[in-house]
DNA sequence: CACATAGATGCGTAAAAGCATATATATGTT
DNA sequence: AACATATATATGCTTTTACGCATCTATGTG
C-alpha cells in the first residue's frame, strides 16, 4: 500500500530517546545542555518530548555537544556498528564522560 | 569566546552532500527520491543545496529510503566506524545498490 | 514556607514544508 | 541549424511549524 512514510513523533522517538539518555549520562539538565549549545531549555524540552521535529543543524549541535557524531551507516553495517558501540561501553569507563569541558568545547 | 555554535548551511553541507551522493548512487533523481518518501522534489532540492535546515523526520525518511541509517556514534568510535564503511565499499559490489525496490520499500 | 533546580506551556516570529511554475540540460526529428 | 519532447533541478508564493522569550508547574531541600 505504500503509505507515505511516517512523519509522526513516534518515528523519531527512538532517536530522541537516545539523545536524552546521552544528556543524562553527561549529567546535564535540559537547561545545561541548552546553555552548551546556545538553545533555550524550552526547545530542548519540546525536542526530547517529540513535540517538534528538530532540524538537522540543531540535531548536530546537540549530538556533538554530547560527544556523539551522527553518521549515515549503510543498513547492512548497522549491526556491526551497534556491536562496536556495545563493546566500547563495556571497557570500564563509567558513562562516556562528555569531556572535561573547556568552556566552549567546539567539537 | 564561545560563539554560539554554527547553525549555518555550511555546518550541515557535508551531511547533505553525503545524502546527495547516496541518492545518485541509487540512480535516483530528486523527483524519484521525493516520490519514494512522499516529498515534493522542490524540497529535496532545497535540502540538498543547504537552503533549508531539514527536520529529523524528513532526514530519517530520506536516509532510510537510500539504504542508510543515521546513528549517533561516540566520537572516539567514529574512525573505527568510518574504516568499517570504507572496507565494506571495497567488497566487489559496485555502488550499494539501494535494493531491488519493492514499490514502497519500508525499511 | 522560602528557595532552589528541572521540566513544561503560551505565544510571537522566522523559517521549513508544500504547491505551482520556471529554468536548465539533454535527446531526437525535420 | 531551429524546434519539439523529455527529464532534472531551481524559484516564487502560501501554509505550517520550529525556534526563542517569558512564564508556569512540578519536585525537591533547608
Amino acid at each position: 500500500m505504500a503509505f507515505g512514510m511516517d512523519r509522526s513523533p513516534a518515528a523519531r522517538t527512538v532517536w530522541l530517546q537516545g539523545l536524552k539518555e546521552a544528556r543524562k549520562a553527561c549529567g546535564l539538565s535540559q537547561a545545561g545542555l541548552g546553555a552548551k549549545v546556545g538553545l533555550p531549555q524550552s526547545h530542548i524540552s519540546r525536542i526530547e518530548s517529540g513535540a517538534v521535529d528538530v532540524g538537522l543543524s540543531t540535531l548536530l549541535e546537540i549530538s556533538r555537544s554530547l560527544g556523539l557524531e551522527p553518521i549515515a551507516v549503510p543498513r547492512v553495517l548497522v549491526p556491526a556498528v551497534r556491536s562496536l558501540m556495545r563493546a566500547d561501553s563495556r571497557d570500564g569507563s563509567p558513562p562516556p564522560r562528555p569531556a572535561y569541558v573547556l568552556d566552549d568545547e567546539r567539537a
